[in-house]
DNA sequence: AGCCGCTTGTGAATGCGTGCACAAAATCCG
DNA sequence: CGGATTTTGTGCACGCATTCACAAGCGGCT
């Protein structure tokens, strides 16, 4: 698996079709419940879409090596998931397959990347240009796929102007006026947590309905503004978790082992 | 063996017992099912801990605003969950609330760091000191939150021995020695997707359990190895999918808006 | 053509996580 | 001292997600 990033670019097929979010299921129509206000549109697992990334990245990899089709088996093991989680998730968007054989690896790709919204390009900005967002910025992977980073902000005095790949750096109150005129879609913070909220909120008010947040404070927004964070201090954590729950089943199975050889069981 | 280790009550004050982790469900040891090896001693739900360490962080907060107790109403707004949920999550590691009260700021901040075992420190080892790489290494959040970075890797000879962060950097092959020797206990990777893969396979030579991911690739690992990874790529297309999913909300609301108002209805 | 093997797509079963709602506990207050 | 008030801890129900298992469909082979 020779993944080479920088995927060319396959942004072209303007395709102006909607992204045709499936609503149906077994039974579209049958006013069961009615909860008020049935906007049932939303049908596509939250998880399932983060899988669909991952599958998209496998496919380009695999189309880089020529493959043509591929079935569900290989993909999964690819994706490293279950083959029947990857058909259901491969099943929100569509039948693309062909039985006994699989799918075509350009075709899943398109589709996949029109559910995904990654046929317009969604512009990023990134704000707070310290040692984080200077690896952001500098980033080649995402004007790659599709994510052009068109503005960067700072309060530092010393970096406004300075251009970071290529693109000079703004200062922050001009994150509404700049966002709004760029059409901006997606925001990126990686400023000290103590200004993440007021640079949250400049976001939303440029018109910025998505924000990636690194710094590690809980983000308050309007509801039609999407927020996911990155914390890694979190994950660390987690990990942290899992060793010692590890030493913890490490050290009730020695004993346990202990306890059935005096025994004279076999372990 | 049927230890409904349900426990008994406030083993508070002694703070160096074991995590205590609960394994015991509505109806713990019937012998239904029997999957094999029935190691069902993990029992906290995988998010629920991801929750904790965000309570554990919007504590620390509290405590240097010096807040001595706090309820689970505060405690969750300010996390930015539900409060019935964060209850829950509590109630996985123990009982340490007071009814009409609320719970002890700094008791339950001992409590949860035991359970997610910071009370020990993790050592860290950073692979791959490019642009993120160095942010990783500079930061000053993981060592202050009791993750310490005791090592760095890297194959380019321009950076071995260099200091980054005050920590000189080693060569690659050195992974398995240092990681070791030092007793390092989570691998973070931030090289180039071609060589994550690798590089993972000696932090797992070296004795590393637990690896942070940054290289958008899916890394295979033997059984006890736990992997997180952070893919911001995939970020950033899961917000896409917001953006496109709303979008077509939008004209969809605008179509039935139409529709109604020519209806002669009320939208 | 017709059968056979392979692979998809999906009903159904199970499991997990979330949120409600309330009894139990503890404090406060009259 | 007892009841009002507050807040925890959790039983329960619901909905989402995962996994199984298999019929339906397709291509290739005889
Ligand atoms: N560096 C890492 O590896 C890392 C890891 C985990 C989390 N984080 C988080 O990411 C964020 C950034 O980390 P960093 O290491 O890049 O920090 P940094 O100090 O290197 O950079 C912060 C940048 O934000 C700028 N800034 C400060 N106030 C600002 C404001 N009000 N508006 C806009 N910009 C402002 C500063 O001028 C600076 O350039 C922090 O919240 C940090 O907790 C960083
Ligand atoms: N920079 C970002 O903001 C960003 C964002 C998302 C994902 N990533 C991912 O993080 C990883 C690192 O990104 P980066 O921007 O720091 O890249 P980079 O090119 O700046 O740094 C990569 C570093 O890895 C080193 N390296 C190369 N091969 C190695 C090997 N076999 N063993 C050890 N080290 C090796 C290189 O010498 C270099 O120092 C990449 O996988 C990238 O896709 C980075």
């Amino acid at each position: 698996m020779a993944r080479v990033q920088r995927d060319g670019g396959d942004d072209a097929e303007p395709t102006a079709e909607l992204p045709a979010v499936r609503d149906q299921g077994p039974s579209a129509v049958n006013g069961r419940k009615v909860p008020m206000a049935a906007d049932k549109v939303r049908s596509i697992p939250e998880a399932a879409v983060a899988r669909l990334a991952v599958y998209l990245r496998v496919l380009s990899g695999m189309a880089e090596q020529g493959a043509v089709t591929v079935s569900s088996e290989e993909l999964a093991t690819a994706a490293g998931v279950n083959s029947a989680k990857l058909r259901k998730d491969l099943s929100y968007i569509g039948t693309y397959g062909t039985r006994g054989v699989g799918y075509e690896v350009d075709v899943l790709t398109v589709e996949i990347e029109r559910v995904l919204g990654l046929t317009r390009q969604q512009k990023v900005a990134v704000v707070g240009i310290g040692n984080l967002g200077h690896a952001l910025a500098n980033y080649g992977g995402f004007p790659g796929r599709g994510f052009p980073v068109e503005a960067l902000f700072d309060v530092d005095p010393d970096l406004i102007g300075i251009p970071v790949g290529g693109l000079p750096v703004n200062h922050i109150e001009d994150i509404p006026d700049i966002c709004a005129t760029r059409k901006i879609a997606i925001g990126v913070i990686a400023t000290p947590p103590a200004a993440a909220q007021a640079v949250c909120d400049r976001l939303v008010e440029g018109g910025v309905h998505c924000v990636l947040n690194f710094a590690p404070v809980v983000l308050q927004v309007p509801g039609h503004v999407e927020v996911r964070k990155v914390d890694l201090a979190i994950e660390l954590q987690i990990l942290s978790f899992h060793v010692a729950r590890n030493a913890e089943q490490r050290v009730s199975r020695r004993t346990a082992a202990a306890r059935a050889s005096s025994n004279g069981e076999v372990v």
